[in-house]
DNA sequence: GGTGCATAGTTCACTGATGGAATAAATGAT
DNA sequence: ATCATTTATTCCATCAGTGAACTATGCACC
């Protein structure tokens, strides 16, 4: 079933529950809409991960770490960062380290904390890997016009808007 | 971290990152900002499911039943609008069956099928569950206009193509 | 009408990502 | 000096999801 069948049936089906509830809000729609493609796009990304043996968790914090002038970081602030919890940052940091891609010594000026900075081998590992990854991104956003895209920008970031309101509001967890 | 804070780090990592590598396409920001409001939206819908003791697999499986007049479907075609895997819609169905919410039996035309039914007692549920998913739902979309809704869904309809495109050349699993 | 192949669903054992509680080390506040 | 706080780690548990083998049924073809 391809992706645009199945936001069609996704409608069609939103379509039946409101047949039978009417007060539900078609927003409902959109919002699936988005889950829907976050999911292909985070497979997309995870398949072009594969290949380099690292999974998304693990790319979101060498790539944070990468995107630093000095390449360092504090588990602290990449969970922070990536929406992981501690636990997990300590065994993403385990496999980075143990691939080379990444060293973690103990912090200088707080003993507590622990530093984690990203190798020249890091550095080329990311340097040769992350372009093979544009062209099908690329291809994700062919035929989208400038407008499209500020359009888009600022649509999702009026619905940020709202979700952290909501957040704040109900004193959710996350 | 708020939301938007973070959708605002998240411009300034692909910046940073673009300073190393300026052939990144700007629009790894929009794939990020899409992926992170789906999660935030998706921790949204599970917060409400909990108490009803409900993950968004059975939620959404249950839904498709309701959605149908006869409130009808079938493990396998459940498996396609759901895009979870046989093994699961198995473990699925369990689950929604000891709960009373659907029936499961042999079908009489094809033998090695199976019916999944949604009961009354599972369209009360529903009947109950579901509004208390609409007061936050329609915050979400606060302030939208019609034209901002219908903005959205073109742009997110018009990445669905490009994403469908995507796969049926590169011949991806899903 | 039997043989072979395809389909539907289930089972079992496994992986992989994540979360919580308890712990250790270091810091800071009083 | 002591106690509370912060930071990171370890251990254990959970939960969704996957792959391979298996069962039962249906379909096609000769």
């Amino acid at each position: 079933m391809s992706l645009i069948d199945h936001l069609n049936w996704l409608d069609e089906g939103i379509a039946g529950v409101r047949a039978a509830i009417p007060e539900m809000p078609e927003d409902a729609a959109l919002c699936r809409t988005l889950m829907l493609l976050s999911e292909h796009i985070q497979t997309e990304f995870e398949y072009k991960l594969r290949p380099y043996k690292l999974n998304d968790s693990e790319f979101r914090t060498l790539m944070t770490l990468f995107s630093r002038p000095d390449g360092i970081s504090t588990p602290g602030e990449l969970c922070v960062f990536t929406s992981q919890g501690a636990t997990n940052m300590t065994r993403i940091a385990n496999a980075l380290v143990k691939r080379g891609l990444i060293t973690r010594g103990p912090s200088a000026e707080d003993r507590r904390r622990v530093v984690m900075q990203i190798t020249a081998s890091g550095r080329r590992f990311v340097q040769k890997m992350l372009p093979t990854m544009f062209p099908r991104l690329k291809l994700i956003f062919s035929g989208f016009s400038d407008a499209d895209r500020r359009n888009l920008r600022r649509l999702l970031r009026k619905l940020a808007n709202n979700l952290s309101q909501l957040e704040y509001e109900a004193g959710d967890p996350p």
